[in-house]
DNA sequence: ACAAATTTCGAGTAGTCACTCTGATTTCGC
DNA sequence: GCGAAATCAGAGTGACTACTCGAAATTTGT
């Protein structure tokens, strides 16, 4: 008599391949969507550059929508967050002039961040919560540093917060039209330069 | 005998109503790829908007990208641009607090500005050359602020038409995600406040 | 009023899209 | 190595896309 085996779960779990298939999945749809868009980039680009049938692609990711969420989380948790603690201004230049070595990546946040705002698009709600926490990031740094007497007086926190991440965004854009001619970094320090006070 | 006409050119000129339809298809038009973007939204939204088949639109528009010309041509020629001279500062906040108004154009512009750095877009150029349009006009503008001797030492006057723009479009952006929480006015005048002398 | 040109549109074309069905192939716990 | 599960892919689904064709309806100069 055979032993008496654990009941069959009918679960084995993933191979040990697929996390690295599901990796170079999100590469080539990151590359995908920053150069052509969320719509206007199809499944079957993603899976070309991947070099396996579409059909298999849908297999670890069931929706287009589920895949546009992975290269969005992904890129989150890619952050240059965790060097340690570091001042406000050194950590944004920092930021972006990293941003700049990734290929597509600001081309992907520029595409995205404008297509997203049209009605029913999966990237919405992802841009919503992104721009809501990175403003309340940046405000609550720059109420520390109007408590300790560094932020130039008459500055409100919150609208400078916001005016930076949009500078930001909105020089970055400009970059892609212009690639020679601006400079982001450059115009973020400039602009940290007028709302901080030196010393 | 019939007298001899002049010869037949064979061209007679539109009708007397079609600048009146061809209007109304740029209307809609701004519309649809507003709120869907220009790949997104299709020739038959377009149509059914203006209550006309899309094969009579496709009369009018040969292809789908003279009509994304057409949207954005119009909304050049509609500027606010003759009121007259007007100080800087001044011109900056009345344009800023017009496009509240004018319904879908931030919109359009902010999707359309990010969809149009892809390869191939039909927008491209429009971008490219109003971004280098803008950032030339506005360091005119700064520069000669500067001569007059109202411009804060150290402001580099290109530099900052390039970062008033991406201001402006970056927090619009944001505006799209989140009406209430941020004024794009109130941003530009903030920055203008930073980089002028007051007297 | 006539006729030619403009405007309209129904019907169709070839292509692409995301996604499904079905079955073959590969992996890996046992 | 057996067998079930995970992975892959060929072939198709219906829906949509921009755009074309040919012909009917409308406008308008004469």
């Amino acid at each position: 008599m055979s032993v008496q085996r654990a009941p069959r779960t009918g679960k084995r779990g993933p191979y040990a391949k697929t996390a690295a298939t599901r990796q170079k999945i999100v590469d080539a749809a990151l590359n995908v969507f920053a150069t052509r868009g969320y719509h206007a980039g199809s499944l079957q680009d993603v899976a070309d550059e991947v070099g396996m049938s579409q059909t298999s692609l849908l297999h670890h990711f069931k929706r287009k929508s589920d895949l546009l969420l992975a290269v969005l989380e992904q890129r989150d948790s890619s952050g240059v967050s965790r060097l340690g603690p570091m001042p406000f201004r050194e950590m944004v230049l920092l930021q972006a002039r990293a941003n700049v070595d990734i290929a597509g990546l600001t081309q992907l946040y520029a595409v995205l961040s404008g297509e997203s705002t049209t009605e029913g698009h999966p990237g919405r709600d992802y841009f919503t919560q992104r721009f809501e926490r990175l403003r309340e990031e940046y405000t609550g740094e720059l109420e520390a540093l109007r408590a300790a007497g560094k932020l130039r007086p008459g500055v409100d926190p919150a609208q400078a917060a916001a005016s930076l991440i949009g500078l930001w965004d909105g020089v970055q854009l400009q970059r892609l039209y212009a690639p020679d001619t601006v400079d982001v970094a450059a115009s973020l320090e400039a602009y940290l330069d007028l709302i901080l006070l030196p010393e």
